[in-house]
DNA sequence: CTGAAAGCGCTAACAT
DNA sequence: ATGTTAGCGCTTTCAG
């Protein structure tokens, strides 16, 4: 194991020398520099950055807890992070976290002293761990729902909007809401909050309108769909266009429907969010509605790495009009 | 920051004895051990793993390369090996290389000091760098191609055996392999091998069954699917069955192949490998190759927490036969 | 421009 | 059963 004190013995200097070579911060004469430059690449060292990270008290590190790999759209997300991460010279640690995971992983996370924790599981971080994280100086961000210090926010208004427009011009009768998730997180989410609205506004009713609860995470994400999608044809047979939280449920939600003989989108509108990479090719093609997801993960690798002091970053999405919502009498 | 100093002021113990109860390693009484513990909790204390790690030169990190994050196949991987290192007190870390990245990246995985490196990405790590892995006593894991220390091999001869007795079954004419990577990749993969072993063996020749090359995975791999279903029509119009090197570039294939009017399996049947959550899901659902993806997982984490020494780990396969493989006279 | 001293938070090895 | 000493590999601070 090649350590800083043997370049420095190498090239006959003094440890900070090399430190200062290597770290390029600090004054070298070009002489040196080359001299101890040499010696690095001779002897192939790498510095070791867990024992900076100590004693500068600092983090090269970014904890990402994710409550489901499968779902391509934190994955997605997790690439562009990682990449934006990479540019400032920060690496990413993943986890996975159910509810009653939570307080464990957080241990993992903190006591691996990450500078900055994203939060994409869909329950909150225990007031305990927030104040530890505070007080040690590490930034947390919640995805998908508000928080008091900074937020990413989804302005799905517009697109949703112009759902419900095409909804109202292909005379849909019913709408409903997959929601899949539990009653907690049903009450936080936008997308919810943005349909009761939009129900209200284009006459389907905020009562009359099911948004159906599940399981998810707890349940794979697809299953979850897939079971809602049943529920909602036996309890509310009268639905002709729904929205589901994301792509993967879609999916779901509309091998049901196929499987019970609708035509989609005939008999029943779909529309996704997340606008996944195979959205696309889905049978039929999935409209969905999604914010660009680089700029989301820009976003938050930009907080933790405190180039955005706090506040509310809004990110503008986009109706993805394709097949599974087009017109009944042609578009 | 509360260290463990601050714990054993409050406690009235040494440092020392703290560890012993923090760590559960060493002679405490139940006393000082109830004692020392309730200052812990009350000072929520959280031990820094990142000093721990640099005294007795160990680590708790795992890093996981990949070349391609959207590939549901290697999130479902992630999943199970963070599931599998959690069980270890080891955490996962995520990196993404192209084939220009991989030194930048290894420096970044180096520095960070960890355990192991899972190398899913599709090209071999510089000898330099495996030389000094070595060195530092980090295990190194290649998936998907040999190596001489360790390996975890896919057995697909008995599932491709059987895919093949399926295509005479059904009279297929000429079969032909989505490769989508490239020669250096093509010439190390099994599958590749099997499949020219069986063309032989079930009379479709060696050489008159193409394997189709791409550029995966600089380009998406769904596009390459696309792109190489669209050259494999119109340079070889009498094949009818098809492998593609996993279920998403399969997706790719099969939905140009939809695309030019074909019908699936009738004029064209098509094989993954993978068995990807989402595959049983597809229009139609796809026939997918496919060994236990825990198990796997389970290996490599297993070699770099030392539980296995070297070798080769060999994971059965099996046939998942659906739609896309179904017979074109019925099953 | 370069170096020496101190110490990050922890564990290993040896006392007691 | 508990404490002491030394030091992991590095940066910070201050002195030349």
């Amino acid at each position: 194991m090649v350590s800083r004190r043997d370049i420095a013995a190498r090239a006959g200097v003094s440890e900070m020398t090399v430190t200062r070579v290597v770290t390029g911060k600090g004054y070298v004469s070009e002489k040196t520099r080359q001299l101890v430059q040499k010696c690095v690449d001779e002897m192939s060292y790498i510095p070791n950055k867990i024992a900076a990270n100590l004693v500068s008290r600092k983090s090269n590190a970014i904890a990402v807890i994710l409550p489901d790999l499968t779902n391509p759209y934190y994955m997605q997300l997790v690439e562009e992070m990682i990449s934006e991460a990479k540019r400032r010279g920060q690496i990413v640690m993943l986890f996975r976290a159910n509810e009653g995971e939570i307080n464990s992983v957080l241990d993992d996370i903190i006591s691996n002293r990450v500078c900055g924790v994203v939060n994409m599981a869909l329950f909150e971080v225990p007031i305990k761990y927030v104040k530890q994280m505070q007080a040690m100086g590490m930034r947390l961000v919640h995805g998908g729902y508000d928080d008091d210090k900074f937020s990413v926010r989804m302005n799905y208004a517009p697109a949703m909007k112009r759902a419900f427009e095409l909804f109202r011009r292909d005379g849909r009768k019913k709408v409903a809401f997959i929601a899949g998730f539990g009653e907690h997180q049903v009450e936080h989410d936008s997308r919810i909050r943005f349909f009761r609205e939009y129900c209200k506004e284009f006459g389907y009713g905020e009562e009359s309108s099911p948004i159906l609860r599940g399981n998810y995470p707890a349940e794979k994400i697809y299953v979850v769909g897939r079971t809602l999608a049943d529920e909602l044809l036996r309890e509310h047979p009268d639905v002709d266009a729904v929205f589901c939280l994301n792509d993967m449920m879609a999916f779901g939600a509309v091998n049901c429907f196929k499987g019970k003989g609708l035509s989609i989108p005939q008999d029943m509108a779909v529309v996704g969010f997340d606008n996944l990479q195979i959205s696309e090719y889905f049978d039929p093609p999935l409209t969905t509605i999604a914010a660009d997801i680089k700029a989301e993960a820009k976003a938050y690798v930009d907080y933790i790495g405190g180039d955005i002091e706090g506040g509310v970053c809004t990110l503008d999405c986009e109706l993805h009009l394709r097949e599974s919502l087009r017109g009944r009498e042609d578009e």
